[in-house]
DNA sequence: TTGTTTGCAAACCTTTTGCACGTTA
DNA sequence: TAACGTGCAAAAGGTTTGCAAACAA
């Protein structure tokens, strides 16, 4: 079983995000900060429901939907989350590591799994593409919608694996 | 200039909807119809709110945003129409040309301008990585962000030529 | 006639904002 | 103590739904 993002990336990104909010003169408050934690040991995108879910689950108090939505805000315009928009009604967000790990979606149809993607041969015919073109390409996205294995592999009701 | 669909293309897309509605048992309507009638004559998506600026600007009675809305719940079910987010806040809807025609987008960060995306490259690489992936696609969007020529040309303000 | 379509207004849901209070450096 | 951060409640903005009237077949 391998993850899109290893252990170490994971710390490397949690230290890169704390050194960048202070670095910005902000402070280390209790929902921010607990985002910022949450966030560190996902390897996928979560929309903010699912960090609030998340939080509420641990142990201390929960932020309200409007901190946390705030921090979301703040760590996009510092370039330590990504907002994934993958086609439904919710944002998801996604720790950005600084070198590499460049993924993409799978959303499955019927259960809503999400499923991080990454082909190399893919990424480099954009970027062919991306070249050619007279528009300016300076990121891309790019979500595969359909079965996932576990939904595919049945004729039943989706599988609730989330 | 070429674009992305060609007359002939937009005119049988016309007919497959108008008989496709019929199939379906359903009835011909103002607010419906005259959704149909301006998709086909687009090329890329456009926004509910920009198809009832594009009708309110068109002689006859304006419809309703919710006619406007169920016409493209309606036509996305028949497989008529593409629903495509393209990351903002609003949903935008474009014909689904039943052989080839397919595109992608590229979104202007300053201007907000689409651009319809062609690459045979790109989706040769997208499908043979769908192959090897367990997921089961069916599906896939590709969504460029960056600066369109114009903006890019320029250090001024976004242009305005939508 | 009979079921479909439409328009209006109200409801919904996610996200944003105003404001007073709590906290950090 | 002077900003910054947080929580609550209200507002916003796009989309959906309930319902009664208008309409197509």
């Amino acid at each position: 079983m391998h993850s899109v993002t290893t252990a170490a990336e994971r710390a490397a990104w949690a230290r890169h995000a704390d050194e960048a909010i202070r670095g910005a003169g902000l402070r280390a408050g209790g929902a921010r900060q607990a985002v910022v934690d949450l966030l560190a040991r996902q390897d996928c995108c979560l929309s903010a429901q699912e960090i609030r879910d998340a939080l509420a689950a641990a142990p201390g108090a929960t932020p309200g939907m409007a901190s946390i939505y705030r921090a979301l805000d703040t760590l996009t315009e510092l370039h330590l989350v990504h907002k994934v928009d993958l086609g439904g009604t919710v944002a998801r967000f996604e720790p950005a590591h600084p070198g590499g790990d460049h993924h993409h979606h799978a959303v499955c149809r019927d259960c809503g799994a999400v499923v991080p993607i990454e082909d190399d041969a893919v990424e480099r015919a954009i970027h062919e593409m991306a070249d050619r073109l007279s528009f300016q390409v300076d990121a891309h996205d790019i979500t595969l919608h359909g079965h996932c294995a576990r939904c595919a592999g049945t004729t039943r009701s989706p599988h609730n694996h989330r």
